[in-house]
DNA sequence: TTAGAATATTGATTTATATCAATGTCCTTT
DNA sequence: AAAGGACATTGATATAAATCAATATTCTAA
């Protein structure tokens, strides 16, 4: 009792505090399909899973994965970046705290490079072990498939954005795309944008000036609210949900 | 031994016919990567498999799979087709003959209709019927798993055609995903372009009158030659794998 | 074999966004 | 607190692809 460093209480190792902000679940911590992917990480039989911490800007070495593994993002933004011969980035996908990632060894059959948009942690387990962890732990497994096709519908959507929405579209989806994946419960209208606005445009097929003319856009319109340059507000949820879904609004250039 | 009809030698069901047109794959028959998924379907276990025959043009009626299933196409093109509230059409993803998909049901969840580019047929079989198989053949969960990293990364490449390159260079990377996806030999040059100018457009974010302004540009530089309008010949592979890695030729409206 | 419809091509014009350029704001570091 | 650099915004202009419109080709069915 002595001393100024209280004791520190861990949160139970098996049973780390998590708990889902949605109401349809339908099941409980370890069973529930929001749980963070690194908390399943965290048992016996990953114990040679490796975490590594990356700065805003870094890509993952080669040598981190010589072969197929997966990640789990405990904090910060990943991306697979691609570059065309010319520079021309693009951000084929994005991977926020709580997601994982599939991928092949960095020297084969990859279509870019992993990196990290904000200063991040990864969570990195060989795939093999995984795989065999997920053939013995039935829960584990459930989550999992039931993730990877989610994952693939989130790919759709996204080419559906890139394919034949207006920027302004884009930006629309984008923000629910943020809050959906980022868990910002429904009655908070205020979040953080956290990658920069050149990643965002690398993200959504667009140049820099234009996603800062779109927001300015619907910030015109009442639909959010910008503050300062990493915040934003949604004001009219249901007028964003129309514009993403397809209400054709486009730039225009005079006034 | 007497009547007129001889008794048919069927293959062995076990062991139906595939040979694989790779050299790299290591495998053969059974275990190869390659093989079209559809064969694989056809083992006991998966008796309650369906198979559907689709027209052009036709969905796949919600009734079909009131459960998430897995299809496997056997002959024709599927796509994931999604219309924004206006109209605009989007192909989100392809599969071609010996490729499967995975689908939740159809009512939830799911970001686009299943629809055939062709005349389709496909077999279907519940996920958590698969998933049982999977989990007792060791090397059909080898196979999957490898392809479903496989489709993972060409979402992605696809993603980087649509977001940052010119339509001349998504027409070059589209020849290429066609001609690898459908197995078309190195040494044959010609090969059926299998859905119509609008799909291709609506596939790859473009106007089928822009389309058709690629294809013919590119035959004007020597790339590739038209023959009727659903074969098409590629007569420079080197030219235009660089076209489709991004050098960057734009349509030009003088001349 | 021809008629008609569907699909594809070609042409003219418009326009949304890229591009180029300058300015402004924020954030870090000293 | 000020300086410097990175990031973001704003403005002016050019242009590639969309759009609109017409024609041509291919396919289907009578």
């Amino acid at each position: 009792m002595s001393g100024t460093t209280p004791p520190k209480i861990a949160s139970s190792p098996d049973q780390p505090s998590f708990e889902c902000v949605h109401e349809t679940c339908g099941f409980k911590g370890e069973e529930c399909i929001c749980r963070p992917m690194h908390l399943h990480f965290d048992r016996a039989e990953l114990r040679t899973a490796r975490t590594i911490e990356l700065n805003e800007g870094d890509q993952l070495a080669p040598e981190d994965f010589p072969e197929p593994v997966v990640f789990a993002v405990l904090t910060g933004v990943i991306a697979v970046e691609s570059h065309l011969s010319d520079g021309r980035r693009s951000l084929l996908t994005l991977r926020f705290p709580g997601e994982y990632l599939d991928m092949n060894r960095a020297d084969r059959h990859a279509s870019g490079e992993v990196v990290a948009l904000a200063p991040t942690s990864v969570k990195l387990v060989p795939r093999n072990v995984f795989e065999e962890l997920l053939l013995r732990d039935g829960n584990l497994r459930r989550i999992y498939w039931r993730r990877a096709t989610d994952i693939m519908h989130q790919q759709f959507d996204h080419s559906s954005d890139l394919g034949k929405k207006t920027p302004t579209e884009r930006m629309a989806s984008f923000i629910f795309e943020l809050r959906n994946r980022m868990n910002i419960p429904r009655f908070v209208e205020e979040f953080t944008l956290p990658i920069s606005r050149q990643s965002i445009a690398d993200y959504l097929g667009l140049r820099a000036e234009t996603v800062s003319r779109v927001l300015k856009s619907l910030e015109k319109e009442g639909a959010v609210k910008l503050i300062g340059k990493h915040k934003i507000e949604v004001l009219d949820f249901k007028g964003l949900r129309k514009i993403a879904n397809g209400a054709r609004p486009r730039l225009s250039n005079h006034r």
